[in-house]
RNA sequence: GCACAGGUGGGUGAGUGGUUAAAGCCAACAGACUGUAAAUCUGUCCCUCCUAGCGAGGUACGAAGGUUCGAAUCCUUCCCUGUGCA
């Protein structure tokens, strides 16, 4: 009788490189290099992107949404299912967030108190209630990798005071989401198709069924290796204020996470103040714990907040904005739906080695964008995920190399081939 | 030929005497997008001028004429389109 372990997801730190670290990440789906940027999948899916795609462009782990799953199909339906990796065909890790932040998002329907928050659907307009308790039987049904503490996004500006409250909040939550976690994650779906005996190997295995093999990526390779359970990370709020920042990291560290979020930013507030605040929230979580900064950025913040020691990122920007026609290249946005690319035969981003811009013109891009045709969304996804992951796998080999100095500027430009 | 029904801005299509340069939608053009209520949202979209504004002129609802203080809206004639009957 297989005996289920909760030896949380552990981190390794390989190399450090002024601020910045490179390291690795072991999961029960996979290792993960980082600093990782983590592609969004609110609904069990990158939108617009196969999963064995997703795998080829070197996705190592993607993000879903509890609120989102919760809501449609359900939890206990992709529970029964197996988990969402068995669910959604993705051997590799997956991080769900908790609904904290549609506690944000969702301010119009939605109500917060000290037991938790009372959302109204944004599909149907039926009424639901998500506390710390019941976004971490969630969170442990759906079975991700990594889950998050139930928070209270803090909204901006807000007072002093307000923040405050809010991050009290924020901290009584965790306390509530650690303790139903610890007392349950042993209910993590996944646990039924644990094999015993079997560690990295397997993960290995994964990855490589990960690199093409079709015949092997079915729903039955979806077995993580034993020795490990799911890890919640906690999750620093304290708005745009060092001192609470400082304070809510201090007391998140003393509840105790195997890793630690930076949340509440880029919720409005000027770039340069998101910047200032993740320095100094990084100063104090602790430096062999992986530091995951939620909800950003651009090309360019990612590499810089990754300079300043960031490990893991999350971003909705480079698939929205490719669904919308931003996408980003080494030589800047480019606005695919103008009419000066109507005639450009040249390639999206001439430096760029992804399929995309391997093959097809502006001009067919822009075409695509124009006639509303699904693959102007697929194309323009493919490329921005390309581009967001390669820059991240540019950091990590900068990082790895010890060019400190190349960092920021090198990375950007992309050498000639 | 006769009888109905129609002709509105790039396209559709509201509007049947006055806050109508003319709704809405589409197209076009530009912008936004950062733990996804997002294949979404916002703005511009007749011409000219400027002090750039709920600014000033001009032109405009098939054509021409008429009624009226005032017409896309009412009348007359003509042109065109669709349907039906010969």
């Amino acid at each position: 009788m297989l005996q289920f372990q909760t030896v949380p997801v552990s981190f390794h730190i390989e190399k450090v490189n002024g601020k910045a670290r490179a390291g690795r990440l072991f999961t029960p789906h996979g290792e993960i290099a980082t600093p990782v940027f983590m592609p969004v999948g609110t609904l069990a899916s990158v939108k617009g992107i196969p999963q064995d795609t997703l795998e080829e462009l070197g996705a190592q782990i993607i993000l879903g949404n509890t609120y989102h799953l919760y809501l449609r199909p359900g939890v206990e339906t992709v529970r029964r299912l197996g988990g969402l990796h068995r669910f959604m065909s993705w051997h590799r890790a997956i991080l769900t967030d908790s609904g904290g932040f549609q506690v944000f998002s969702l301010n119009e329907l939605r109500k917060v108190t000290e037991e938790g928050v009372t959302f109204r659907s944004h599909l149907d307009g039926s009424s639901h209630f998500f506390s710390p308790e019941s976004a971490m039987e969630a969170q442990i049904g759906l079975g991700a990798d990594i889950i998050m503490a139930f928070d209270e996004c803090t909204e901006f500006p807000a007072g002093r005071d307000r923040v405050r409250a809010s991050m009290e909040l924020t901290l009584r939550w965790a306390e509530r989401s650690k303790k139903y976690f610890e007392e349950h994650k042993q209910e993590v779906p996944w646990k039924e198709y644990s094999v015993p005996g079997t560690q990295y190997s397997v993960v290995n295995e994964l990855h490589a069924a990960g690199s093409g093999d079709v015949a092997s990526a079915g729903t039955g390779n979806c077995v993580p290796s034993t020795g490990y359970s799911q890890a919640l990370f906690g999750i620093v709020q304290g708005g745009m204020d060092r001192e609470l920042r400082k304070e809510s990291a201090e007391r998140t560290i003393e509840i105790g996470f195997p890793g630690y979020a930076i949340g509440g930013l880029s919720v409005g507030e000027p770039r340069e103040l998101t910047r200032e605040i993740v320095e100094s929230t990084l100063e104090h979580l602790p430096k062999d714990k992986p530091r995951y900064l939620m909800g950003v950025g651009t090309p360019e913040e990612i590499v810089e907040y990754a300079s300043l020691g960031v490990d893991m990122m999350d971003c909705v920007l480079p698939t929205r904005a490719a669904r919308h026609g931003l996408l980003f290249t080494s030589e800047g946005k480019v606005s695919i739906k103008q009419a000066r690319y109507a005639q450009d035969q040249g390639p999206l981003d001439p430096n760029c080695p992804c399929r995309v811009c391997r093959r097809y013109s502006r001009a067919y891009l822009r075409h695509l964008y124009a006639a509303n045709e699904v693959l102007a969304q697929v194309l323009n996804t493919i490329h921005n995920l390309t581009f967001y992951l390669d820059l991240m796998a540019r950091v990590r080999h900068s990082i790895q190399l010890g060019e400190e100095s190349r960092f920021l500027s090198g990375v950007w430009s992309r050498p000639k081939p």
